[in-house]
RNA sequence: GCGAGCGUAGCUCAGUCUGGUAGAGCAUCACCUUGCCAAGGUGAACGUCGAGGGUUCGAAUCCCUUCGCUCGCUCCA
């Protein structure tokens, strides 16, 4: 089986991210608060890194796109126009006997006979349970089902080989109070709301409940006229943000792939109905992009996050792709594409690229009162704009990136010894560190005065990290486990010791531990081409 | 939220059953030594044994509560 496998090697990761500095637990001092994760030295820059470089790519390289950065917690009414309010607190009942968890509102209704106790009692032990406890049976069916069901809902209490007490029954219609599996009663149903609550100024009271958000999205639709008030933009266009979106989840889960507090990378591309494309002057001349409709955009949109993933080391052969079926679709969307990610605990998603029409601006029109509709010149119309969605969770793509990285591997010293080399491979661009610099002895200045003018040479155009102390195949190691792709050692040769190699240093490469010499002027446009 | 397992140094873990006041390896830091892949030597620092309470002359160890982590179920609009 590769399931201890793969826990085994999430252990690992886990384990690395702690004692490098990638990942820590939040509050960690006080026992640490379910759900929430902080990121350390090395973790910050990475996730820096990871959110410069999506800006940079979905909006200042590309005319189309424009930010937006909204606040956390917003209206309340954002929050009923878009559904969280009512979808998101989805009362839950449990079943008392398996302990199985429903929905209320989809449980089906059932007709039948019910079948009440007010207790167990095991005449052998004297023991008892005073709980009580009813059982629905389909009309007709054998009332000794019922009687088991029961005896087992005392047995799971205690109460082996129960007598049961003070049976009655009554006949009902339509109840949602029982398992439509096996016929137990459930718990009351309990409200579960994800979205976490507050209160805005000193009063507590209902007239100023607000929420953090749970999703980006919503800021920029509510921003929607703003922001086409000002950005000189026409559609097809997008806004993007980046923020933290926050829900409270029953049950976070695989590290920081399901946690309370989470980021979020978001792009709401503004495309024409597709009624109104067809009228575009171009229309009919396949690839005009005014004229696509809205499956040509999704796609459109599919493919360039695949690239971009690609872009960061993570190819099509370690991604997943899943379109939803019909049924599978949330209430807003048209169509969705999850790009997923082969974790060690599971492929998961990464990123939700969904398709949802007008749903979004058509709400905040309704309940807002203000008018979301864009008047194309082109065509002379005026519609609702709809909108492709692709939607990436942070956090969750540095676990992926970190997962991805992490390779344990089997080096022989000159000794022959076997040995396992931890290093985590992250592409230049997303590396937390670019470059390792070390004097090659620290206890001879002239060394160590040329690396530190390596260091002030390359340190204003990347992270590098200036290393002297102990051996230097230990330091190469050190950032090996560090992910950084490249290591620079300043020798007596780069001192002048063999003339023709003055001011000349060997640059390690991470993956292959090849060394080569380079001269220190060709340093900054070598690793300038390898991040950018 | 339910069930099971786990929680001891930065990391990996021993010690818990059978109460007597905490250990190993690795990592870290300093110095010495260094000539390109975790070299060697000397020294140092690091734990109220997840937290709180109880039993006891005495608790890492027994009991209760709680928090956290992992797995299964559930949930993931």
């Amino acid at each position: 089986m590769s399931e201890p496998k793969s826990n085994e090697r999430m252990e690992k990761i886990v384990s690395l991210c702690k004692r490098r500095g990638f990942i820590f637990q939040s509050s960690e001092i006080y026992g640490g608060i379910n759900g929430f994760w902080d990121y350390g030295p090395l973790g910050a820059e990475l996730k820096r890194n990871v959110k410069d470089y999506w800006w940079r790519s979905m909006t200042q390289r590309r005319d189309d796109v424009v930010g937006l950065e909204a606040t956390i917690i917003m209206h309340p009414k954002i929050w009923e126009a878009s559904g969280h309010t009512s979808t998101f607190s989805d009362p839950m009942v449990d079943c008392l006997l398996t302990k199985k968890r429903f929905r209320a509102d989809q449980v089906d209704p059932q007709d039948g006979i019910i079948y009440f106790f007010t207790g167990g009692r095991d005449a052998a032990t004297g023991k008892e349970s005073p709980e009580s406890y009813s059982v629905l049976l389909a009309a007709g069916k054998n009332p000794e089902s019922a009687r088991k069901v029961a005896r087992q809902f005392y047995a799971a209490r205690g109460v082996e080989n129960a007598e049961l007490q003070g049976e009655r029954t009554e006949a009902v219609q339509g109840s949602t109070r029982y398992n439509p599996e096996n016929g137990s009663l459930l718990t009351e149903p309990r409200p579960f709301n994800l979205m976490f609550k507050t209160y805005v100024g000193p009063v507590e009271s209902e007239d100023n409940v607000a929420y953090l958000r749970p999703e980006t999205a919503q800021a920029i639709f509510a921003q929607f006229s703003n922001v086409l008030a000002v950005a000189r933009q026409k559609i097809p266009f997008g806004i993007c943000q980046i923020g933290k979106a926050f829900r409270n989840e029953i049950n976070p889960r695989n590290f920081i792939f399901r946690s309370r507090e989470f980021e979020q990378m978001e792009l709401e591309f503004f495309i024409k109905p597709d009624d109104a494309a067809a009228k575009s002057v171009n229309a009919g001349e396949p690839g005009t992009e005014p004229t696509w409709g809205w499956e040509q955009w999704h796609k459109y949109w599919v493919e360039e996050r695949v690239k971009w993933y690609e872009s960061i080391g993570l190819g099509r052969d370690v991604l997943d792709f899943h379109w939803q079926a019909k049924e599978e679709l949330a209430h807003y969307a048209r169509a969705t594409v999850d790009i997923l990610y082969k974790f060690p605990f599971g492929t998961q998603e990464l990123e939700g690229i969904a398709a949802r029409g007008n749903f979004d601006l058509s709400q905040h029109q309704k309940f807002s009162g203000k008018s979301m509709e864009y008047f194309d010149e082109e065509t002379k119309s005026r519609f609702i704009p709809h909108v492709i969605e692709p939607s990436a969770g942070v956090d969750r793509l540095i676990l992926a990136l970190l997962c991805n990285a992490f390779n344990e591997e089997e080096v022989t010293d000159e000794k022959g010894n076997k040995e396992t080399r931890v290093v985590l491979k992250f592409h230049p661009r997303i590396a937390p560190v670019k470059v390792g610099i070390f004097p090659l002895l620290k206890n001879k200045p002239e060394l160590v005065k040329k690396a530190l003018q390596v260091r002030d040479l390359l340190r204003d155009s990347m992270t590098v990290y200036y290393d002297d102390t102990g051996a230097i195949g230990r330091r190469y190691r050190r950032q090996d486990e560090a992910g950084t792709p490249y290591g620079v050692t300043i020798d007596f040769d780069t001192l002048g010791e063999t003339p023709s190699l003055a001011d000349t240093v060997t640059l390690r490469d991470r993956d292959t531990m090849k060394q080569e010499r380079m001269a220190i002027a060709d340093l900054l446009p070598f690793l300038l081409g390898k991040i950018r």
